[in-house]
DNA sequence: TATCAAAACTAACGATTGTTAGTTAGCTTA
DNA sequence: TAAGCTAACTAACAATCGTTAGTTTTGATA
């Protein structure tokens, strides 16, 4: 079941309303308007508002869990593992950076699909978490409080979708090395 | 024009809701219920659903703006300030964290209001980045991309609501040391 | 040119929205 | 007790919501 193309348009264009105005403030005529046709002709192309939510959210979330699977299983050093962390949420922000400022504020609209995504979301945290564990217990990282490095990285990595599309491609090149000086390294001289 | 009890529960009753929801998944209906009355005697109080919403963004901008002058006008060091910027949000997030969820997630519908809004959190970044800057100026912290930083400290500090109410009061007394290590002095050994 | 499916349309549905008007119950004070 | 204010109530409104049914247009293929 391949995606069409006016499909996927709906979905960007829908992707970039739940930005601005959040998915309960979104019509459906909102959408129609923006793709330019009425709103019930948007059902030949989606089977609901829900679905245009859900397929915009889990897609993403498939991404990061596929993405950490494959840093968790590679032969790294914790600080290597956590600058690969960095690039994949670079990565998947800068390809769809309306995707992920609708995963991060509507997902609590997923209904059906809720268990789901937490699942996804959950996963992905305490692989990040074992990360960072492991890298103080053999001494690879400076011994801080576990939770709040994650929570501290995780909100900046977050709200990537906020930053990036200001930044032109010359300069989404040198994001990754000035995050993670300022992520890993600190201020402090 | 003092707030009287009455209306000060409906504005707190409307932030948690507002965080559980969103604003505009949010109903007077909703509000009434949580308040056990019907939806039409919340007018007695407030005089509209946007004016909820107003109130609690409003007074929480308003505490960041006068924090930010208080540490912007004082005889600190680069790195004292910005370890009070952090102790500004921790006090502001853990007094009101069901506010600042709404703040952080809602206020694009203050529409009236949204210039007023958009006056204050400018002001708060420029006196965050003109520290920062200085810092680096004076050889006080290192020499990072200071957009960077910026990002990365807002970025943490405005997620600090998902993350103070499940934290007792012992820890967060800690909160504000762990939160400076992290956040200023990095992970690399 | 005739056919047929994809994709647009019009019209309408029942439900729900924020809000108003008018009424009543409960308290405090004279 | 009577008066008056506060804060609750019932009922209803016009508008808007997501969605469905049925119809017409479009564009490719035979």
């Amino acid at each position: 079941m391949k995606t069409s193309l006016r499909k996927q348009e709906i979905i960007n264009k829908s992707a970039i309303l739940f930005k601005e105005k959040g998915y309960s403030a979104v019509t459906m005529r909102d959408i129609a308007t923006v793709m330019g046709m009425k709103a019930a002709s948007l059902y030949n192309h989606i089977k609901s508002k829900q679905e245009i939510l859900s397929l915009i959210i889990l897609s993403l979330a498939e991404q990061f869990t596929a993405g950490m699977d494959t840093i968790v299983t590679s032969e790294k050093t914790t600080l290597e593992k956590l600058q690969e962390i960095i690039i994949l949420h670079i990565q998947i922000t800068s390809n769809n950076p309306n995707g992920m400022a609708s995963l991060n504020a509507n997902w609590m609209h997923l209904e059906e699909k809720l268990d789901y995504y937490f699942e996804l979301r959950d996963g992905y945290e305490d692989s990040f978490r074992a990360i960072i564990i492991d890298g103080i217990k053999k001494n690879e990282i400076s011994d801080v409080n576990p939770e709040v490095l994650l929570f501290s990285m995780l909100s900046t990595l977050r709200s990537l979708y906020l930053w990036i599309p200001k930044k032109d491609d010359v300069n989404i090149k040198n994001l990754d090395a000035d995050l993670s000086k300022v992520l890993l390294e600190g201020v402090v001289l």
